[in-house]
DNA sequence: CTGAAAGCGCTTACAG
DNA sequence: CTGAAAGCGCTTACAG
């Protein structure tokens, strides 16, 4: 039996005389849902006026609008999300993929995201990548067609083979804490954020600075020793030796905070000061130096990078990474890319801000 | 003009014959992918054992299925995600809704679910929510015609307009961390871990324990002292009284637990354990006790709830909830209501352990 | 095991 | 401003 609309509606017309009280079986379910055709019988219209009525177009006289609406509200009508992405060619969704390791950043991120695209029709994928077959096995499966309408690729070196890809397709991809110079970027600035923390401790008369910095995160190569370009630009601009010692490549944890500050402390000449490049590794050397007897911040300063509850609790002085505000422009500038696919690629580098809390005083002994 | 297939794939020659170089519109660029009747053609068979062999059917014979696959391959086709939704009325698509306070566990339970749809064809729509106007707003748009096949509910309460419309359509949806009845659930059972907790601190010998549980979750008002039923329970099995002065509900925070563990050292008679309904709240009250000298464990022992890396730097003993288990499970029970709708729905307990680290002892002082 | 064809529910020129 | 109709790229009975 070949399947007919008006099969359909009698189903419909049937559905709405009796009351539904019993669970239907989905495929069933949705041979029971009215269409664009319903909706336009009921309202005396052609299926043509009520998709410009679905589409806020305004080719529509006010009064058949509102003949339609009361026809979809009648009859219970939703637009099938899968009909219309198919027929516009477009999904309205939009692709995340985060690293799993993001754990620190990704809530607040994510919340940038999502109040991006709280004013848009647009829905967000999320993948998350654990390992790099992962990451090429997503890389792959991201950005074909008719998945999404753009990506949005978050403290992540995408593969060369991605970015030829979505060079040749004009595929609308950003990258967030990364950058391509064949792809849009929003990036932080590291070398910036810990010259000006380092400053910030010169200012406060420390001379002896240490430096805890973190390894290259799984998939971003580049993230290796983030802080160590500034760190050292600062103290040069200063006329200050930048000692090797006293730069401590840990990894990225409480445990190597606490493995970095004793190597430190153990130091001759100890530093009076120490820049931690995240905010887990602030929290091992606050830890650390006072099961030391170390006194934070008189016997040392401390300033942590990034910002949490835990953080303002302890009191850290941190540079604070806008998440949220990274996430929101990372997709402000996905959106706007969406609709002027043909401009050149650009990096924005975001700021960040020193936030003075207790853990750093002018030094006990200078 | 009428668009035509014959267009098309007189396009796609063009294309394979030159070397692309230039950016393409999005829009072009779907024009110029090649479609099933192109590969059909490229192979010498029919659109239908195309699609068979795109859905792996076993009426294809090896013979064919290899032609098929060089076919696509020499012409790099790639299956239009959306026609594919379409066209079989199943997206592949789940959705996940969080509400956005989740942080400290949300990467755990996501690591949780994206595993268990590794092996599958399904991607992952996340919603986050921030306020009840969003519950509302998400909860209505979610679920709806092929906007997914089914959806997880995280940390959150349904509201009754959504589970009737559910229950009413049949749409899968999973509860987690949530439990109505009409709906599938997988839940913690707080009760029991906070029972358990209780009487790890009785086998060590405390007589005055203390609780500092949480306040509601802003879209779960059963979370609302959510360890008080298993802590009193555990109790009572004690033949000892619940003080209600022992008894602290306190913010959600580093601070929560340090205002709490205040008024409870406060007391004439000072708990020497105190059990807490989270990590962040048992950091805080670390932090205080030490800040104000009691010595952990030796003054008081201190049980946690959840773990994390700070918690295992910490050696904080600790209720360990299984984030990544639960999103694990209730994919994966998602998933098998997917594939027997029918069946009635029903709760699942997931057990916590406890984690045994540095603070517990038994009391210094009995 | 295979092909021809109808159907999925929208969108969008096109003609009025 | 509106309707009739073609088209989006698949899936899936149906007939062989």
């Amino acid at each position: 039996m070949p399947r007919r609309r008006l099969c359909r509606s009698r189903v419909i017309r049937l559905l709405h005389a009796t009351t539904v009280a019993h669970r239907v079986h989905p495929a069933a379910a949705s041979l029971l849902m009215p269409t664009i055709f319903d909706v336009a019988r009921e309202a005396g219209v052609g299926i043509g006026t009520v998709s410009r009525v679905l589409n806020s177009s305004p080719l529509v006289s006010e009064l058949t609008r509102q003949r339609v609406l009361a026809a979809m509200h009648r009859l219970q009508y939703r637009p099938n999300a899968a009909a219309r992405a198919f027929g516009r060619r477009r999904t309205a969704t939009l692709e995340l993929i985060v690293p799993l390791y993001a754990r620190a950043f990704f809530l607040d991120l994510l919340r940038g995201v999502q109040h991006a695209l709280a004013a848009t029709p647009y829905t967000l994928v999320v993948h998350t990548v654990g390992s790099p077959q992962e990451r090429a096995r997503v890389l792959n499966e991201c950005c074909v067609r008719a998945s999404a309408d753009g990506a949005l690729l978050v403290w992540l070196t995408p593969t060369e083979a991605f970015v030829e890809r979505v060079v040749a397709t004009g595929f609308p991809v950003v990258l967030l804490n990364a950058v391509d110079a064949r792809l849009w970027s929003v990036a932080v600035d590291h070398a910036s954020a810990a010259a000006s923390a380092v400053r910030y401790c010169l200012g406060l008369g420390h001379r002896r600075i240490g430096l805890v910095d973190r390894p290259a995160d799984p998939y971003d190569p580049a993230s290796e020793g983030i802080c160590r370009r500034g760190y050292q630009r600062a103290l040069t601009a200063a006329g200050l030796p930048a000692v090797p010692a006293y730069q401590q490549l840990r990894e990225l944890s409480a445990a190597g905070g606490a493995t970095a500050v004793e190597a430190l402390l153990n130091l001759p000449q100890p530093p009076t000061a120490v820049v931690a490049a995240s905010e887990i590794q602030a929290v091992g050397i606050l830890e650390t130096a006072r099961a030391h007897g170390w006194r934070v911040p008189a016997d040392l300063s401390v300033v942590g990078y990034s910002d949490s509850e835990l953080a303002e609790f302890l009191g850290l002085t941190t540079m604070q990474v806008p998440l949220q505000d990274l996430g929101h422009r990372a997709t402000q500038l996905l959106l706007d890319v969406l609709t002027q696919p043909d401009a050149e690629p650009t990096t924005i580098y975001v700021p960040t801000q020193l936030l003075r809390r207790r853990t750093c005083s002018a030094p006990a002994v200078p």
